[in-house]
RNA sequence: GGCGCGAUAGCAAAGCGGUUAUGCCGCGGCCUGCAAAGCCGUUUAGACCAGUUCGACUCUGGUUCGCGCCUCCA
């Protein structure tokens, strides 16, 4: 039975869908003014990660994940490089696209545009005014009324009053409260618009969501996820506008039943965060580090926790990725149905459905492999493989991992991996055949050499009774 | 200031009111020509102070420290 941890609740709820067996999932995505970085690559593999639990526990997912292609650092962005709108947005969607394969994350069922919704938002905007949740300042702007809304600060835990006490930001005139927020801007000048009744604009950003999750999930669904940083005011705001407008007879529409939020990723234990300008993109990343080492690090830690980036987490977790692929070399695996009664695959299955605990799940791996080590056995191996699948790891050919491409910029500039040098797998079989004439000959001290002089270019050997294996450090 | 989260061994990171987490590192052994890998064993825990309990890392209260949100942010 999966629980959640549900932050509308502040507590792990048993997971119960709208509809038996199927789940809807929104979770709001990038704004795609720039490349991603790792805070990015947590919430895309986090929920990755949750689809891929839900559909092996044998629901029928709808996972939508949007893009927010209109937006106020868009515009500026575009200005500065002097491209238009769409060409800088789809040029970091095709980036993101990119970057997200290769974490191994499996595209949503659905990742709808914002300005592809625009009719919709406007329509809900129209309907917020109706009922008297919104209103058109002197400006044209279209302002929300936090007032009006009854559960204003249910999500986030924040009250009305305290918000107002904190208020940090100067106050927009043409606000009748400080806390309300704008959902239609009045088009400025080189700015994109699109014709409302209320004049030609833009929309604000947390409409979109509302817009998109309701046309494409319903009034109500059951999962909607982020980043902490969105749950105030972002996802709060989207509750406001979705259960207002969708309010019957004064009552309001429950919009979504469990909201999930990430940790986020650190840096020197600080939030990276594009503000601070401590990020590091995930492409920068993927220049040093296997794309899989970043998502076993990602789903090493729990998803609700900080996590901390530096590259001696990542060292390790790739030493930790190494010995788990290292059990399963030299074992021709079958793609098999997993027995959920195993006993390693009953506490996997235990551990993913307390609230998604893979770091507990991960340990299962590692008890796994153990085992496979000790005993040889196909079946181990396999089931090793299999629940490794479900998290979206392991499913390379361990050689492809263990002798995996050098990454070029922690490499020699004297060696040459990839035209038959020192360092290259052409060179490592030479030379491997060549010490085992020599240890044949029980020429150890030639074979010794060799060992070393690939050894110092980051070649590992590893002899057995089957032969010598190599795989790079 | 308001609201919230956290503090676990050298590092990372979980569960659990009493029984080995797990990975990396360290140490000892087995294996090996020697290594590596693997296997076996093993040293380092639960910020601090009280309380509840037969028994607390785990529950309760307090203290200290760290972090986040309250402004765009995944």
């Amino acid at each position: 039975m999966l629980k959640i941890y549900n932050t509308l609740a502040r507590e792990k709820q048993i997971f119960t869908p709208i509809i038996a067996g199927k789940v809807s999932m929104y979770v709001c995505g990038m704004t795609v003014y720039d490349y991603c970085h790792l805070g990015h690559a947590r919430v895309m593999v986090v929920f990755d990660m949750v689809s891929r639990w839900l559909r092996a526990s044998g629901y029928d997912v709808n996972y939508v994940r949007n893009i927010t292609d209109i937006d106020d650092k868009i515009i500026k962005r575009a200005n500065e490089n002097g491209e238009t709108i769409g060409q800088l947005t789809q040029r970091f969607i095709d980036a993101m696209d990119e970057d997200s394969e290769k974490l191994g994350v499996i595209r949503p069922n659905l990742e709808p545009r914002a300005t592809e919704y625009v009719d919709g938002m406007i329509q809900m905007i129209a309907a917020l005014i109706e009922k008297g949740f919104a209103y058109v300042a002197a400006n044209g702007d279209v302002f929300y009324s936090v007032n009006n809304f009854e559960g204003y600060g249910k999500l986030s835990g924040k009250s009305l009053e305290d918000l107002r006490a904190g208020e940090r930001v100067e106050v927009d005139t043409h606000k009748k409260d400080p806390m309300d927020f704008v959902l239609w801007k009045s088009v400025k000048p080189n700015e994109p618009s699109w014709a409302s009744p209320w004049g030609n604009g833009r929309p604000g950003w947390h409409i979109e969501c509302s817009a998109m999750s309701s046309h494409l999930l319903g009034e109500h669904f059951d999962i909607h996820g982020g980043g902490q940083d969105l749950q105030f005011p972002h996802h709060e705001n989207e509750i406001a506008q979705s259960e207002a407008a969708h309010s019957h007879d004064g009552k309001p529409c429950q919009m979504v039943n469990y909201w999930m939020h990430n940790g986020f990723v650190r840096v020197d234990d600080e939030k990276m965060s594009k503000s601070l300008g401590n990020f590091f993109t995930i492409r920068t990343v993927l220049e040093k580090y296997d794309a899989e080492v970043v998502r076993f690090f990602i789903l090493r830690a729990h998803y609700r926790s900080p996590l901390n980036y530096s590259d001696k987490h990542l060292d390790d977790a790739k030493l930790a990725l190494t010995r788990l692929y290292t059990a399963l070399r030299g074992h021709v695996v079958t793609d098999i149905a997993i027995d959920w009664q195993h006993p390693q695959a009953a506490r996997f299955k235990e551990a993913m459905d307390d609230d998604f605990n893979t770091p507990e799940a991960m340990a299962v791996l590692f008890d796994l492999a153990n085992e496979v080590n000790k005993t040889k056995a196909v079946e181990a191996a396999s089931l090793l493989k299999s629940l490794a699948g479900v998290l979206g790891l392991l499913q390379r050919d361990a050689n492809d991992f263990l002798q995996g491409s050098p990454i070029v910029a922690s490499l020699n500039t004297t060696l040459e991996p990839l035209t038959g040098g020192l360092g290259s797998d052409s060179y490592t079989e030479l030379m491997i055949k060549k010490r085992t004439q020599a240890k044949q000959e029980k020429n150890f001290a030639e074979s010794d050499r060799i060992r070393k002089e690939l050894a110092d270019a980051g070649i590992i050997l590893e002899d057995s009774p089957q032969g010598t294996t190599w795989r790079r450090a």
